[in-house]
DNA sequence: AATACATTTGAACAGTTGTTCAAATGATAG
DNA sequence: CTATCATTTGAACAACTGTTCAAATGTATT
């Protein structure tokens, strides 16, 4: 019974079992990373979460490659792969380097293929 | 001079370095994964690509937790949280119990967490 | 049955996203 | 400098996404 009074304290009790540990919604967020952060991991995710920008990392996995080239091997336009690349860049999942005309992209480090390999064993099982 | 001959095979030569290696476009269409396997990576990335979705997993990976605790947790209406955790069970990436009228919320298994701290390396590197 | 509770669902709306098309860079060769 | 090539960029548009609100489930209690 003195767990019902604990729960009654609470502000908005909203089932039988609602904080069974009444101190759990705080401890979870102590046990959490800060927002900012899990947001900064969404966000990787969401670019990550793209058929186009999936396929392009799986290119690159195999070879570096130009933007033309990608472009032909993913039977896309080279603008609609120049979009997909930017965001690609901006998550610094790819790097690229320029010779004379032609630009070069590549995956950034092996993290990138560490999270394509772990998509990969998940969708697998 | 042979090289430049088996460039000009190509139907749409597009820069100058269009097919350093002649073959290279074939072999990483060989090498890569069927396009069916990399969208369904996509689509589990693009769960994980929104920050409220994160949120969730975040807290679950803290402790199960009931609906209406998640909403209080993370501020938002049972509604929202409800519309999210569909998805998120769609994908394989959490697991329920119901008891009573409460339905308790988990991570699916340890793949999803190795996932999550994949994540946070990357953003954290 | 009737009520109350925890959760789910459907429709609607604003906000976001990916592609296309046209125009603008940046780089090299003549 | 001009022309050409490889890439990038901006604007526009259709398609998709997440939240809200109201209504509908399912479950236990009386």
């Amino acid at each position: 019974m003195d767990d019902m009074e604990f729960m009654q304290e609470n502000e908005s009790p909203c089932c039988a079992y609602h904080h069974e540990h009444p101190m759990l919604v705080e401890d979870v967020h102590l046990a959490m990373p800060q927002d900012e952060e899990m947001l900064h991991v969404s966000e990787l995710f969401k670019v990550l979460g793209d058929g186009t920008r999936m396929r392009i990392l799986f290119v690159l996995l195999a070879s570096e490659m130009c933007v033309c080239d990608l472009s032909e091997t993913l039977g896309m336009s080279v603008s609609a792969v120049s979009h997909q690349l930017r965001i690609l860049r901006q998550a610094h999942l790819v790097r690229y380097r320029r010779v004379g005309k032609t630009v070069f992209y590549a995956l950034a480090d092996d993290h990138v293929k560490t999270l394509l390999s772990q998509g990969l064993d998940h969708v697998r099982e």
